[in-house]
DNA sequence: TCGAATAATATGTACATACATATTAAGTCA
DNA sequence: TGACTTAATATGTATGTACATATTATTCGA
């Protein structure tokens, strides 16, 4: 007998949804009954029944087709989100003091490596800014980051001696779209500069880039200091 | 005058919102207008806008608070969803062959720093498995895992000599939490052993754990071969 | 028997309505 | 003035109905 839960909530469903999948009552690849027959069984609208279903296919839990049904996913999840926050609301909720400081800032056109991504915006010079964010005093991530003047003819204006590009390009342009990379590097004479890494450490780098609509915005790579780790 | 768009479906409303955003009619902390007057400019179901602008604010673009109305999103959360695939299909979708070689596999307690994350059952011996996945005969990833057999007793009766513990798993049993960090190291002896890597150099590890309900299933550490990078 | 047309089916979506809930604003009384 | 109560408001959700769409299953003709 299956006793409808008190709830009749979308979210409940969920949970008895999770539930079978947890005591293993269906298991993966299995198909599960349809919207109609889940919503009987469970005593309210398949609108509700949908919204579940739907929340946990966005998770990655399950696998549903027009027709074909629902069923538990056999490559199951998947997903994995990273937070990408501006650097000095990070340092601060640590409760460490933040610290800024500009390195460079010039007129230049993107390395080889990095150009084809800019698209046609990329072929003239970008601006180009290296800044070191520190926590109390100590250097915890470098930025270097590339500006596409076309998307963003204000940033020219700007100075970026006190204020981090990261937090100026946050407050006045939206985003419409955003990539990310993470990969790990051996520090070469500029990490060890600028982020008081021992030469040859090994260091990750977030790379990021932005779009507004199809305008490219800025592109970033985040290197932090020895021992940083990125949590989903 | 705002011409309703030939569509009245949700993601239409989202394209239109997101068209807005994009060409800055409204921008970061700009209170936009309530589901009701959207829905009436744009001719539609307040219910569709609804799901219009629930869908931007999972994505992180729009915050929205009851009474307090919906505005653009003034720190992008940047959500970057990393795919956790299964080795051997990322590596024969790039048309490789794919190759895999156990290297050690035993029941023993998890290192001192691992262990609190498996809570109770961490108290007791773990399968751990060590394996080294390949592409075309040269080393991709080592796979460095910990069991909880009293959330997956099935698996004590597993070699894992020729069916990755990653894809087994998979295939066996299904999950319902994931949590991921991602860090770097230099390379030591394990890794310039089973990846070929030189000594010192860098190397992007992905950490991964898993649950099924509040059951720890696995925590498995994959290290890849030099020059990898993670893609969101 | 094979292939194409057709029916059947499960999910996807739109809508109107009603009510729930969180949060802010307004009002009231000491 | 200030604490507390009450109203107003925008989003959140549940429901029934209707139809759209993708995909599978079936039927039928050559």
């Amino acid at each position: 007998m299956t006793d409808a839960p008190a709830s009749h909530s979308w979210r409940s469903v969920r949970e008895e949804v999770l539930r079978r999948i947890a005591h293993e009552d269906w298991r993966p690849g299995d198909a599960i009954p349809n919207e109609a027959d889940l919503a009987a069984e469970l005593g309210c609208a398949r609108a509700t029944v949908n919204r579940a279903l739907r929340s946990l296919s966005d998770d990655g839990l399950l696998e549903r087709r027009r027709k074909g049904g629902t069923r538990i996913a056999r490559h199951p999840v998947g997903k994995a989100t990273v937070r990408i926050p501006i650097i000095r609301m990070e340092i601060e909720e640590r409760g460490a003091l933040y610290g800024y400081r500009l390195l460079d800032r010039r007129m230049e056109r993107a390395p080889d490596a990095l150009r084809p991504r800019f698209g046609p915006p990329g072929e003239g010079d970008l601006l180009h800014v290296i800044a070191v964010h520190l926590a109390d005093g100590r250097p915890y991530a470098l930025e270097n980051r590339w500006i596409v003047p076309e998307t963003v003819p204000d940033a020219l204006d700007q100075s970026f001696e006190d204020l981090a590009a990261n937090e100026w390009l946050v407050r006045h342009l939206p985003l419409t779209r955003a990539q990310s990379e993470f990969f790990a590097i051996n520090a070469t004479d500029r990490e060890t500069a600028a982020l008081g890494a021992a030469a040859g450490e090994a260091l990750i780098v977030h790379r990021r880039m932005t779009w507004l609509a199809e305008r490219p915005i800025t592109l970033v790579e985040m290197t932090f200091a020895k021992g940083h780790t990125l949590r989903t």
